[in-house]
DNA sequence: ATTGACCTTGACTGATCGGTCAAGTAATCT
DNA sequence: AGATTACTTGACCGATCAGTCAAGGTCAAT
C-alpha cells in the first residue's frame, strides 16, 4: 500500500476529478458523457472505472471536493468573529465575485452547480441527490447561525431561524439559476440589499 | 387542407404534447428520450416525426402551451382591478396550491418546469433558451407592472420596479428548486410573507 | 529475480440515442 | 373515380451511451 504520493496513481485520478469539474461548470450532468470525462482528463476508460465504479461517483468525489473547498472560505465569513449582517454581506460579495471570475474561465455564467445538478438528477439518483440535500442543509446551518446572533445582538428582527435561512438559500440560489439562464450577471443587480430585506432589515 | 379538426391528426400530436407534459414534469430533458415520448403517446416513431421537426420542438410548442394556460390565470391574477399587494399575494398563493396539486399528481415535487428545462439546456440549445428567457421577462413584466401601481398608490416603497421584480422571480423559481431538491413543500413555509419583504413592505 | 498489488491500455458489449425512410393506409379534393 | 395530400407503420441507420475485461506494464517490497 504506497500510502504517499505515488504520483501517478493520483495523477489520473486527480485529473479525472479536475475534467469534471470543468465539464460540470457548463454542461448538465447527462450530457457529460464519460468519454468526454476521459478524453478531457487524458485517461483511458479502463482507467476511469479502475478509479470511480460509475460516473454518479465520480460526480460525488468531484461535488465532495468542492464542497471542502467552500468550507473553509464559508467558516471565516461567517465566522462568530464577524457581526452578523457582514457575514451576509461578504457572503452576498463571494457570490457575486465567484460568478464573475467563473464567467471569465468559462465564457458563460454558470450559477450554482450544486443546485444545478440537484434539479436536473434529483428524481432519478437517489444517492446524488441525498447528496445535494446535504450540502443545502449545511448551507442554511451557516445562514440560521448567523441570524440567531443577528436576533441576539438585535441587528435582525425576529422570526424563525431556519425559515428565513431557507429562504435566503432559495433567493441565493435563485438568482444564480436566473444569471445562468439569461447568460448574464444582472439578477445579481440589488443583491446584498435584498438579502437584507428578506432579513427583514430595514 | 382540413382546416378544421381531423380528428385522427389532433389527436396523435395533442398526445405527444400531452405525453411531454407528464414526462417532462418528473424527468429531466435528456433523460426523457424520444422513445419514452413515443411510447406513452402511442404513437410510432414515424409519426412524431411527421409532426414534429425534433424533440426540441415538442418541448417548444409544449411549453408555448403550457404558457398560453398559465397566461389566462396571471391576467385575471394580476389585473389592474386588484390591489397590487393581493396580486402578490394570490400569486404565492397560486404558487403553493400549484406545487401542492402536481405533488398529488406525481409523487413528487416537480418545482418550475420552465426553470428546470432552461437551466439544463441554456449551455447546449440556444433556441430553447431563448424561449425560456421570454417566459421569465414576461413573468417579470406582470411583477414590474403590479410594482408601479404599488409605488403609486403608496402600497409599495421605492425601488427599481424591473430589479425588485427580477429578484421576486428569482426568489419565487428558487424556492420551487429547493422544493423539487428536497421533494418537500416546506420551502414554501412563510412564502407570501418573504415576498411582502423582498418588496420592501413592512 | 520474483512476486503481487496497483494502474493502464484499448478493444469490446449490448443497449439506447435522435433521426430517416420507403411503403402503405386513410381522408380530402377535383 | 382518380389524384393528391395527410398521416401511420415499423424496420433501419450510424453514433454514442455506460460499463467490462483480458492483457500488459510499473514499482515497491522481498
Amino acid at each position: 500500500m504506497a500510502a504517499v504520493a505515488d504520483p501517478v496513481v493520483l495523477d489520473s485520478r486527480a485529473r479525472l476529478i479536475a475534467a469534471a469539474r470543468e465539464l460540470l461548470w457548463r454542461n448538465s450532468y447527462a450530457t457529460v458523457s464519460v468519454d468526454d470525462l476521459c478524453r478531457r482528463a487524458a485517461v483511458n476508460k479502463g482507467s476511469f472505472y479502475h478509479h470511480f465504479p460509475s460516473k454518479a461517483e465520480l460526480a460525488t468525489v468531484t461535488f465532495d471536493a468542492m464542497w471542502a473547498e467552500l468550507r473553509t472560505l464559508f467558516d471565516s465569513i461567517f465566522s462568530a468573529q464577524v457581526p452578523p449582517l457582514e457575514r451576509f454581506a461578504s457572503y452576498g460579495a463571494l457570490n457575486e465575485r465567484f460568478q464573475r471570475e467563473k464567467q471569465q474561465e468559462y465564457d458563460c455564467v454558470v450559477g450554482c452547480p450544486f443546485t444545478n445538478l440537484a434539479s436536473e438528477v434529483c428524481t432519478q439518483d437517489q444517492a446524488l441527490r441525498e447528496l445535494m440535500v446535504i450540502k443545502h442543509t449545511r448551507m442554511c446551518a451557516y445562514f440560521a447561525t448567523a441570524i440567531r446572533d443577528g436576533q441576539a445582538d438585535g441587528s435582525i428582527p425576529a422570526g424563525d431561524p431556519m425559515v428565513l435561512a431557507q429562504q435566503i438559500q432559495a433567493f441565493v440560489t435563485g438568482v444564480a439559476t436566473q444569471a445562468r439562464i439569461v447568460n448574464d450577471l444582472t439578477p445579481y443587480v440589488g443583491f446584498a440589499s435584498a438579502i437584507r430585506r428578506l432579513l427583514g432589515v430595514t
